[in-house]
DNA sequence: AGAACCATGTAATGCGTTACATGATTTC
DNA sequence: GAAATCATGTAACGCATTACATGGTTCT
């Protein structure tokens, strides 16, 4: 059940409505974990129940009121509970990687081209991430304690891009050495 | 849909019983896409309902019988249009990162506990993969073109589990700078 | 005038995990 | 004698996605 916790470190840094919540999972957190607002909504809903935020209605004039939640006491002791747990390894599950084992049924110029798209949108992620680094942490070495979660996720996401990369660039590579050794 | 595209490239490259392809999703396909038995039984159902896959009951001695399925023309076709498809990039999903996030809530020494039982799983995940690629492939720049899916996604798995090592390095890393700030 | 943003939800469906169920054979 | 392997499933539940629904405001 980890969108809760992800809820609850997200809220701990900043109270925040169902719909802000959505938006920070749609960048910052949600590079690394996804979730809709449906979802969110209906997860927050059932916190709500459990004691592990709170919510309060803020009335805004000229747009929609929000209800604003906040991590509870009871929230902050699951949270602290939980990162003191050790994490299951995660098994790493792709697609892609299902599709490569049967490129021999592939058309090859198509292949090139799809591996190609994923070199370019693993190229863009990289750059993206290395302008939040040099944005919100200019020197790696002088990072505070309270930021340095941040830091190190915004690194493992640069090395999970930066290998994604290696490997398109392998594969291209060694589809051109095959193309070469048939012709 | 994915899960049915693994089972129908495993059952291309041969054919197999639901309790064999469960064991095949345990080991080689399985290191990137994890299907328990009963979820592999249930699809294997829908899919013979679907046609694309034939089964055929065989009679063991000192044994259960056991429904030998294989891949039909329909489930051929279906697997060639599939890979020629172009790859939706895959969103990363770390419960580990949404837990370094709140890394200042944690205990130091839990947390180095922590991340250093998750390098000794990317270290031993790494030669296990490093020991199938000499076993399976001992000269890659001679890999034949049915294999060559095969030996990418390995490789796939080797950079992947390089990437996570090298961040338990620097997670580890810098763990140590902070304590030795702080003292 | 149309698109995008703010804001919150319900409903249906599908994907995945855990628990339960059975029973013979082989290996330690 | 106990544990592991072979073999196939059902049932319950939870997590996630997609579609649907509403309605005002701001930007282009």
């Amino acid at each position: 059940m980890a969108l809760e916790h992800a809820i609850l470190v997200s809220l701990a840094e900043r109270s925040a409505s169902g719909y802000e919540l959505a938006r920070r999972f749609d960048a910052s957190i949600g590079n690394f974990w996804k979730a809709s607002h449906q979802q969110i909504y209906k997860v927050l809903g059932r916190m709500e129940t459990g004691g592990q935020v709170a919510s309060e209605l803020v009335e805004q004039d000229g747009r929609p009121d929000k209800k604003v939640y906040a991590i509870t006491t009871s929230g902050r002791d699951e949270l602290s509970r939980w990162v003191g747990t050790p994490t299951p390894a995660e098994a790493l599950r792709s697609e892609f990687a299902v599709k490569l084992r049967a490129l021999h049924l592939a058309d090859p110029a198509t292949l090139r081209a799809d591996v190609g798209r994923r070199r370019v949108q693993h190229t863009e992620k990289l750059a993206y991430y290395e302008a939040s680094r040099q944005k919100f942490y200019p020197d790696p070495a002088a990072v505070s304690p309270e930021a340095l979660g941040g830091y190190l996720v915004l690194r493992g996401g640069m090395l999970a891009e930066q290998a994604g990369l290696d490997w398109c660039d392998e594969i291209l590579g060694q589809l051109d050495t095959v193309d070469g050794a048939v012709r």
